[in-house]
DNA sequence: GATGAATGAGTATTCATTCAT
DNA sequence: GATGAATGAATACTCATTCAT
């Protein structure tokens, strides 16, 4: 099996775990759709929760690439945090109903902390410019941006936040960097 | 049965899904600690899950019981509210270990999910409180609530929150209800 | 599923274990033929391996209950210890090919050791009678039976004996025994 | 691979048998030992089973080189007899453990047997010339051979055995043989 | 001689739930 | 109210073996 085809693989199982929840799926149910041998599975995945650390490895990194291309783009700094953040943390709809699938406790648990680990490190070089250039003033940077991703995820979890949430978050944001009052609130039409 | 012993059954099954996880607790196993009969499970819960939600809003119920305690004492509002919220998102040691554990997801969401709505009339009361002795000066009360309840239960899902954590998080909630900078500092200690 | 039943449902995975062998009967294979639930199964014997135990305590305890009618027949002490003997170790022709099977190593394997167990007692007290009486001479009775026993159970453990081999069995248990030699040579005839 | 090589391979095989218990190695497990390739093993040995019996005809080789040195030297023939049928079925304690591991069953069977039949002629020989010199005093030499060997073996399976055992051990053989009564004594000494 | 990727048959066990009494 | 015998769906994982290169 090519690096190729492992990866091809990860992605039907990830698509078979988005769509049925990762307790749902039967190592069964995914050989037979990729096609190989029981075996064969259990050759690349020493176990199905090693598969879904692999999953979830992938969606992140995917995550974290498409958010780096925000990095160098000619926006203001409170948009590209914004921006770099709902990328991060928004879902998608048929995501959003897969993780709010209680078959995938484990996968959104696993998913949840994977993102906030990953993402400081991008985030902080942006906040930490954004200290520089006076635009944002606060100490703490990454444990402020921890804070932040938490809400952010948990907010956009599903589709049931309303404008008075992302009123207070944004309000939370701003405050929580030390950014002028009312420098994110483009976000509002961003998130609808 | 009486209500009492079935209050009994629900305490023990809380105890075995907090020391062995709500997965690995079978119901068979329930019913030999607690002397009874399969059928008599059955009588009183429609199902395991079932169980989990009565031992879910058990846990909740005490909590907000004990957190209404510090309603009526004699203290600033600032301590007030910040006594209530740690109270109630924050965990002894064996509850720590059995929510971080893989077997508990479960609960653990469950849990988490009630007690951000169980609390926030409690602590509506508080912050709309202050907010008329001019102490708070924040609109969306509701939404600045769940929030904080957000970010303390995730801060106090286990023991690795730093002093930087705790700073950040008391500058958070300060900004968040628009008090007095500083007016929470003392949580540092109460933490600990 | 009354005593019976249960006793039936030893029977018939006796029977095919001794048929094909116990690594090659699958539990699926029991419950289908015994036409019971897998869960029946689980409810009523803890693991395959338990099955196991309990078929060869109930062939034991059969062979040791036909064996005991001879204990009261107005038969010479020697004949009475030889045929008891024999009926423990003696294997019908199902039974043979069945212990040699390779797949049944395991039956084989707690058979000997449960019949060598449990026929002790039974006869020791033939062997201490006929010390009283004279006709046996030995000390360390437990320890004699014992020996005689294994032996005896290898020599029938298939049709491959030949006279001779008899005929030294014969010999050794005289002597170990102390019993006058000869008076045990109507063997030869009975184990043909 | 030369013969070297692959003998190596039989002996570190033998030491994994005798450690796990054949039916806990797996092929994977040798080979990843032994650093070599899956075919590489298939390519040497026919298969798994093909490779115990190389190991047991290794062992019984060996046991067998062991016990001819005892055959030229200067003792009493019933001393010799002794030596050499307690060399070929005492066994340490790393071969007790293992054998009694129900893991371990075919490698038990397969190697009582082989015992058995490669040791005969050797103590044939022995047996035969004490006839010749009248201290021993008996026919069908080779089944009471057998029997003796069968009795051994399973005498010093293990550890459990008392000196009650070994008495009527000894005057089994004695009297099997026809030797003469307590020339064969010493063996309590030797087996302690 | 040697490799290692791929195979796929084979299986014991768990456990929530039901229902006749 | 209470029992407990009976159910049966559901599933991850192992491992000896093969074969194209």
């Amino acid at each position: 099996m090519s690096k190729n085809r492992k990866q091809e693989l990860i992605k039907l199982t990830y698509e078979l775990f988005i769509k049925e929840g990762y307790d749902n799926v039967s190592v069964d149910e995914i050989i037979t759709k990729a096609n190989i041998a029981k075996g064969t599975f259990y050759y690349y995945f020493k176990s199905k929760e090693e598969m879904l650390g692999q999953v979830v490895e992938d969606i992140t990194k995917r995550k974290i690439t498409a958010a780096e291309k925000y990095l160098d783009e000619p926006v203001p700094i409170e948009e590209k945090f914004i921006s770099i953040i709902t990328s991060l943390t928004k879902k998608d709809n048929k995501t959003i109903e897969a993780l709010n699938n209680d078959n995938n406790l484990k996968m959104r648990a696993k998913l949840s902390e994977q993102i906030v680990v990953d993402a400081i490190p991008l985030l902080k070089k942006i906040v930490t410019e954004g200290n520089k250039k006076a635009i944002f003033h606060c100490n703490h940077v990454e444990e402020r941006i921890k804070m932040i991703l938490i809400l952010s995820d948990k907010l956009f979890k599903d589709k049931n936040y309303t404008e008075k949430d992302v009123d207070v978050f944004i309000d939370i944001v701003e405050k929580t960097l030390g950014a002028k009052k009312g420098t994110m609130n483009f976000v509002k039409d961003s998130v609808k």
